[in-house]
DNA sequence: GAGGATCTTGTTATCGCTAACAATGGCGGG
DNA sequence: CCCGCCATTGTTAGCGATAACAAGATCCTC
């Protein structure tokens, strides 16, 4: 027997060892209040004794459930989904859900659609997708009903179940602090244009002008990334009229910073500054940045609550949850001249 | 009918539909050579008409094979185990593997011990750890044998597969380019003590030290952390002897930037920073820094083509791969004084 | 103490698939 | 023309769990 290579063993095995039927062993692992006390604790040894574990794939088979979640999130080192991503596992994990990531490469349809394919495929009992731009929700179009999903920072026309940080919220929070130190107008830096949150971000930067009757200067397109702040920041640098700058992310405003240091622009005292996402190393820049910050453990909770809502109640009918963001004042702010 | 809550259609509705037996449908999805053509266009008609799925829980149950990978990593937005994490999401993928992520909030036994079960209960067919700290590696142990399991940047001593970024060689390819650069020694802000990753960074940099005859200054502890940076900085940037620091991280190298520029110490004119990492945004520090970048893709795919062979075929012993890190130059190193 | 309710346990069927084997029909070789 | 081989397809038996029902044992009530 030693010998053998043995598979591993099953509940017909912790049966017969503690004399009781499959069932009972059954009826012992998923806490059914019928058993003897007595047979019980001799099931528990028995389990112990042989190291079993149930088999999921079993389970599933015959319960139709899954208890697995699927993911699905750009393959980035991007910060804000990075974190997310992060902060999902770690609360499906506390619900007893297992989590599976389909990372794709890109945002687009086909990207998108393949990877909520594969999860599918896998009988997910709902799904996730961080996206953040059109095509990602485009793709989701053509989903089979009745699968529980959540989307995040998607587009809030659609008719899903839907959680997003109150980006514009925190974008006019941000041009209020800078035109509240005095500015006459805020610059703004925006992410990519396909992006919901880019434009969010524009919207509240254009209320924030708009009410304070601010003259609107001409938006700077830029991507998330530092070498697109650092490219629009060398624009900037050379125009003496701009003393405040709104970067749509904390890594586009860590590329402003270098191009104006470069151009020998102080700031806090010749540029205010502000970020957004509030990177861990925000607090290290030069200067201090000054940023929003969303929680992404908020973000993430709310979804997996809306989540496993459908997964018990499928008639649970689509939802919203919107987290607010707060201004972290550091030193990139000052009044202008 | 369609008033009825329809169940997904399974192998026999596909049977039934195309007028063949459920096994010829089993031997069409399973490519088997020997399908008359014609069958196997009728087959896949109806797999389309029907928009059947096949059933993983089903074929996982028959097969004992279960087609997923598990992933545990640390729960952060660490740099390099993000990026690990998403370049092998994206391996597996290509391998036809789903990937279940098991995140841990820290490092220690315990937490790694029960990511590492919640996977075993799943029945993964390998185990990818990142282990990078000893107590990591330790809560390997107990594991039953016979799982294939690859362990990122561990313990070179234990006995399982494993794949390294050679830490060590670029730690020592940062100090050398130090010392070329005319400085008389090198400082070292380390890791926190118990990683591995930390230690052989250490030992690169006192091996370069020694083989350049330079005198050994005493070791800067801190963690990943810019704030730790920042604190280290601010201690160094007293000392006017200090003319070249290699950072164990670009986080690092971040806060001791902006220590240095604090207290008025130039970078590079007065002081040469190199970090470690290449995080993107370190060509927006300022100034630029020297760093050193692993490259987390080519670990990935060495790692998953370690599991798959041990997946493949168990009795594949043990092995080892080690990914040499190159230097990338920028404007933080210069010639002292 | 009889009868029914309740507790406890066991028996059987079933989920959807693959593996193993059986059955059929066409083909070529002797 | 018979036999055996191969290509093609079907039949049957599980994989390891839960669900539904059945059946003793125990308990309570009147």
């Amino acid at each position: 027997m030693d010998g053998q290579a043995t598979r591993s063993p099953a509940m017909t095995d912790v049966a017969r060892l503690a004399g009781v039927s499959h069932q009972t062993v059954s009826r012992v692992l998923n806490d059914h209040p019928n058993v003897r006390e007595q047979t019980r604790l001799r099931v528990r040894a028995a389990i112990a004794e042989l190291g079993y574990r149930p088999n999921r794939a079993a389970r599933a088979l015959v319960t139709g459930r899954s208890q697995l979640i699927g993911i699905v999130a750009q393959n980035s080192t991007l910060y804000g989904p990075a974190s997310l991503l992060a902060a999902f596992e770690q609360a499906a994990a506390e619900a007893g859900f297992a989590v599976s990531v389909g990372s794709v490469g890109r945002l687009d349809r086909e990207s998108i659609a393949g990877a909520v394919e594969r999860h599918l495929d896998q009988r997910v009992a709902g799904l996730v997708v961080i996206a953040p731009v059109k095509s990602a929700d485009d793709a989701l179009e053509g989903m089979p009903a009745g699968v529980p999903l959540v989307t995040i920072d998607g587009d809030p026309e659609r008719s899903h179940t839907l959680v997003t940080v109150d980006q514009a919220a925190g974008a006019r929070a941000a041009t209020r602090h800078l035109l509240a130190a005095g500015h006459r107008t805020v610059w703004h830096i925006s992410g990519p244009p396909d992006w919901y949150d880019a434009a969010w971000r524009i919207e509240g930067w254009l209320a924030a002008l708009r009410e304070a009757g601010a003259e609107v200067p001409p938006l700077v397109n830029a991507d998330w990334s530092a070498a697109s702040g650092y490219d629009a920041g060398r624009m900037l640098a050379r125009m003496p009229e701009v003393t405040a700058v709104f970067a749509a992310n904390d890594h586009q405003a860590l590329g402003l910073l270098r191009a104006f240091s470069e151009h020998g622009r102080r700031v806090p005292q010749d540029v205010s500054v502000v970020g957004f996402d509030d990177v861990p190393e925000a607090a290290f820049f030069i200067p201090p940045l000054t940023t929003v910050r969303p929680s992404f453990s908020a973000v993430a909770r709310a979804g997996l609550d809306l989540l496993l809502a459908q997964i018990t109640d499928p008639g649970t009918p689509p939802n919203r949850v919107v987290i607010a963001p707060v201004l972290v004042e550091r030193a990139s702010v000052a009044p202008p001249g």
